[in-house]
Formats: C-alpha cells, structure tokens, sequence
DNA sequence: ACAGAAATAAAAATGC
DNA sequence: GCATTTTTATTTCTGT
C-alpha cells in the first residue's frame, strides 16, 4: 500500500470518529436538555435518574450480572422487592 | 396539573431520555468499530486517537480566536458575512 | 488582627485540611484494597457495588429522595419488588 | 468453600466498605468545617484551596525528584539513611 | 485476564 | 435557588 492511499484512509478513517464524536457530543447534550426541560417542569431530576436506572436492570434482568446482583442480595437476607 | 398528566409527561420525558441513551451508545459502539476497522488495516491506534485529541485542541483554540474577532467585530458593527 | 498572627492561621487552617486530607486518601485505598481483596476471593465487585448502593437506599428509605422515587416508580407502574 | 462461608465473607467484605465509607464521609465533612471556620474567620477559601492544589503539586514533584534520585542511588549500591 | 490509565457520568459545593 | 464549577465515582479502553 502506498504512503499516499495509506495517508488519504488515514484521513478518512479520522474524519468518520470525528464526526461520529460530534454526533455523540450533540446527543448528549440533547439528553442534558431533556433533563433541564424536566427539571423547569418541576420533576427530580435525581430520582429520575434512579427510575432509568431501575429500568435498564429491568431490562436486563436477565443478564449474568444481575443474577450475581440477586444471588448476593438473597446471601445477605435482602428483601428485594425490586425483583431483578 | 393533574397527576395523570404529570405521570404522562414523566413517562414522555424518561422515555426520551431512554431512547437518546440508546442512540448515543450505538454511536459509541460504531466509534469503536472504525478503530477497529483502523487497526485492522494496520494503524496505530493510540496515535490516532493524539491526533484527534490534537485536532480538537486547535479547532477549540480556532473557535476561541473566532469568538474575539467577533466581539470585535460586533464591537465596530461590522457584518460579518463570511466564516473567518 | 496582625498579619504575622492571620499568617499562622491560616497555615494551621491550611495543614489541618491536608492531614485530613491525607487520611481521606488513607481510607480510599483502603477500601480499594478491600475491593482487591474481594475480587481475589472470586467476588464480582460490580456486583457488590451494586448491593452496597442498594443498602444505602434502604438505609434512607424515608429520606424524602426516596419517596420521590417511590412516586415516580408508581406513576409508571412499575413493580417495584425491592420495597423502597 | 460452602455457600454459607461464602455469604458470610460478603457480609463481612460489604461491611467493611460501609464503614469505610461511613469514615471517609465523616473526614469529608472535617474538612468541609475546617473550611467553614476559615470562611468565618475571613479567609478566601477558594484561593486557600489554590494553595492547597500547588503545595500537593510541588509535594509530587519533590517525590518525583526523591523517586529519581532513589533510583540513581539504588545503582550506585548506596546506602541512603537520610531522607533527601 | 488483569492492572492501570483515560474518559465519561454523576454528585456535591460554591457563588451569584 | 439556580447555575456553574469541582470533586468523586464509575465505566471503558489499552497494553501486558
């Protein structure tokens, strides 16, 4: 491969993170300002958090992960209402 | 507001946010694919990365620059019609 | 008040917060170490993380955060099994 | 290694983190009063906190030295008995 | 697979 | 009280 096409992919490779990080960045910032319009609303921004939280394990209760989750929660006694 | 409609903008609001989160971590994941792509083709990856660190940098100190000569210019009343 | 007395104040002020400071980090890495120690044993940390949060949240379950919580969970319907 | 062995290991592991924890929140809260007595006595906190910030730097910078020195004396077969 | 480093996300704190 | 800035915590990535 020549150092000419190496160096044009390289370029191109660069320009696709980089606009793929641009278009990250612009989600982010689309998600910072859902939680402003709901904090402006009155919501709790924080619980909020908590419920999305609560909703990805859900999601995924399933996943190993959860299982260890339950499986020491059920070694300590915990009463897990919130079933996993 | 009634407590019906605050539950329905609650659900509206979390599932936006759900639904950014997703977008944004399939952006994630295509990011990660394009290095992959990279150092499959046998780029450095690590390097690659300094430079688009780099170039955000100077693109950060551009739009600094930009923002001054605008201040400037909006101090003297020009109309600027074109990108600097 | 002098400045030679309002100079030893302050580097008294100013040592006092770097000891405490410094048994701050003393304790971090101690529970980092706590962690390893865990994770040489063939716990999943993650997991255990996970728990610890879990029971900080049931040790505050009548904190006002909470109930929030409890409110948006239920406005949403959903099940919550770990009773908050 | 039994199941209850195990579970008794977490509890004892999980504990030891809460406290831990408990006691890097009590310092955090040392500090956050030393804080407020240096506020109340009428120093600039922030610039106190500057301080604090460039004396931890010029501290890791000397360790640094002491680390390069350490080494060269190490190479030399020298028995440092003094601190540098 | 793991340790360590870097990046990101979340929480807390300060100042207005 | 809100917004900004700092800290802290978690996650992710990379090299060994």
């Amino acid at each position: 491969m020549s150092d000419v096409i190496a160096a044009d992919q390289l370029r191109l490779l660069i320009e696709r993170v980089e606009r793929l990080e641009g278009e990250k960045q612009g989600i982010a910032d689309d998600i910072k300002d859902v939680f402003g319009e709901a904090k402006a609303t009155g919501f709790d921004v924080k619980a909020m958090r908590t419920i999305i939280a609560m909703r990805k394990l859900e999601k995924h209760k399933r996943d190993e992960q959860q299982a260890i989750v339950g499986t020491y929660a059920a070694a300590l006694g915990m009463q897990l209402a919130f079933d996993i």
